[in-house]
DNA sequence: CAGTCTCATGGAAACGTTTGCAATCAATCG
DNA sequence: CGATTGATTGCAAACGTTTCCATGAGACTG
């Protein structure tokens, strides 16, 4: 011993077996020492691990997770990867999990082909012991169908009524970026929604963000006209098209609330191609503080959707270690505030 | 029988002596006809499926997985999922795997402590049938540690001998772009390269779009001259730093080939606080063509980062297949087109 | 010094599948 | 009509852990 061949990985053949083996214990204490459980000698503990450094001993996620119950794994479930908001999140619970121990599964529900497969077969169902869902509109057959796998659920930037969850109260970041408007003398002011590719998939921020922007004009004692809410599809170029549709409508207004940044840079690049002055002649104001708003000098409600994901799998993980089949209840609401840059001015007076 | 309450979801201690009871089969026989083997009677196999649906059966990747020896899962390993390319790429890959039947399980690299981690202590060990690096150095220790996994890897925007990629001609990408502002009359063509945070983990992209450019100059006769080769963090801001960079430099280009598009932005975005009109006094061109490049109005060559991930994740779910562990070789080379816009323009003749 | 406790360890039974092998049975062939 | 074949199916042994329970050895207590 001592002299044996150098190997690096996992040699695949080499089990707890080996390691009790080389160590001289059993494998119950193998499996004891690993697990960092107590009731282990410190002598017997060094010895096994490094006779399972030496084996390259890596513990099988299989027959650990048959045994204990337990996977060691957690389900993300993501709308759209792409974009922005949820791509930051990721990053933010995928920290968290990998220094919890975790593994991170991913199920991208993109197309609705996707989501159909999803809530029918249930693929997460014996294979992780928690759910991080993404904004995702949770109808009463899907959040039945969740639950009933009976396993920690947290849902990120949206209320799960009956889980935990994590996000920004999105109807005041509605009303922050709406009254910053109505504050600079706007009385007519757009809403720019985007609609995700299938309607029965809405994304449950919108609702909110809506309220909050119809809420804000009443309080303020403004009219909310039809006429100036549209839907685009997702992304730059939806925002764009919904610009469009505004500046071709029967009412023109003075600015327009984008439900988020993506969003609102369409609009600006629709309306630098129409050659409408911004903020002079259109104000515009979104909602996360993309990488990109800076750019553009957006007006906007920043958000921290990293720490939105790490504080999301944090609860998660504390749900896991506490009670392994807890339902808790928090309902974390991180804070969202107003970034002022340049395409948000007062209305002309002319 | 029949008059049972509906269940939704799963129920967790439904196994296949459940479903075998039910269907008055053994469990063999339940294996067979869920797993679609052949050699059961398409009666038999009928009954047991309704069994199986009627008690909400999945089958446990756990004890599946510990009998079969595969995992049914794959490992996507990613440096930056906030990135246009990255996100993109696991948005195709996603979508392949999930119709392939298989999971993809993240491991995002995004820092150092992540990389060490993973490297270090290899959790994809037993939990993967096969692997995904996207643009990942892999330097020969990673190599080894990768391969001594003997499973299948296939990696996507970099091309690692000995194992199956799909990626663009990087350095072909580069001299598309350069050459088209050679072409336009350019002589001072200034590169901009995306520095990760850990000097010792450089994209692999990098160095042959460097090369790429380099030749270029090369073969139009025109000198490669340091000054004009700037390093910025990676992202917008670091497009943003290298070309304030440059601006400042002993030697004035007229033109700018950003290593990909987010840099580019990030040097228009320099460019108009410098006052210095695009493309008149300055020509820029990216790499990728991300969502963003369009609003831009960004000269660039389009790669397709979906296709990317779709095509290789294929290519993996085919070694999957047909070798167990197979070591195929496919190096697939996705082209790249220049996407003429307004950036790039002949240099100022004064 | 005997009895009781505590702690470290081992034995062995799960965990939920898959699959090689054997057995059964009907059908086909000579 | 007996034998051979092929298709179905069941039996039981893995697969690699974890963990309950029991055992034994010291350490302590009275």
């Amino acid at each position: 011993m001592g002299d044996e061949p150098v190997r690096f990985g996992t040699d695949p053949r080499s089990g707890i077996q080996d390691v009790a083996a080389l160590a001289g214990v059993s494998p119950a204490t193998v499996s004891r020492s690993l697990s960092g459980q107590a009731n282990v000698a410190p002598q017997t503990r060094q010895r096994v691990l490094d006779a399972a450094r030496e084996l390259n001993y890596v513990v099988s996620p299989q027959g650990s997770g048959l045994a204990s119950g337990r996977t060691r794994a957690v389900a993300v479930v993501v709308p759209f990867i792409t974009r922005w908001y949820f791509s930051t999140v990721v990053a933010g619970v995928a920290g968290v999990l990998r220094r919890g121990g975790y593994d991170a599964v991913l199920y991208h529900l993109g197309s609705a082909e996707d989501r159909d497969h999803f809530f029918e077969r249930m693929p997460l169902a014996r294979r992780v012991d928690g759910i991080l869902t993404l904004s995702m509109p949770l109808n009463d057959e899907h959040t039945l169908a969740l639950r009933a796998l009976d396993i920690p659920l947290v849902s990120v930037g949206a209320h799960v009524p009956g889980s935990a969850s994590v996000r920004i109260d999105e109807a005041a970041a509605a009303k922050t970026a709406v009254n910053h408007l109505i504050h600079q003398g706007h009385q007519r002011i757009g809403f720019i929604a985007g609609a995700p590719d299938d309607p029965a998939f809405g994304f449950i921020a919108s609702p909110h963000r809506r309220r909050g922007y119809e809420h804000s004009l009443q309080t303020a004692g403004l009219a909310v006209d039809h006429n100036l809410m549209v839907t685009g599809s997702y992304g730059v170029r939806g925002g764009a098209a919904a610009m469009a549709r505004l500046l071709s409508g029967p009412v023109l207004p003075t600015a327009v609330f984008a439900e988020y940044d993506e969003l609102a840079i369409g609009a600006l690049w629709a309306l630098r191609r129409a050659s409408v002055p911004v903020p002079q002649a259109m104000s515009v104001v979104g909602i996360d503080d993309h990488e990109m708003a800076e750019v553009h000098d957006l007006t906007t409600v920043a958000q921290d959707a990293r720490e939105q994901g790490a504080a999301a799998a944090r609860l998660l993980l504390r749900a896991l270690d506490d009670h392994p089949v807890g339902a808790t209840d928090d309902d974390v609401v991180l804070s969202s505030s107003l970034v002022l840059r340049g395409t948000t001015a007062p209305p002309r007076t002319h």
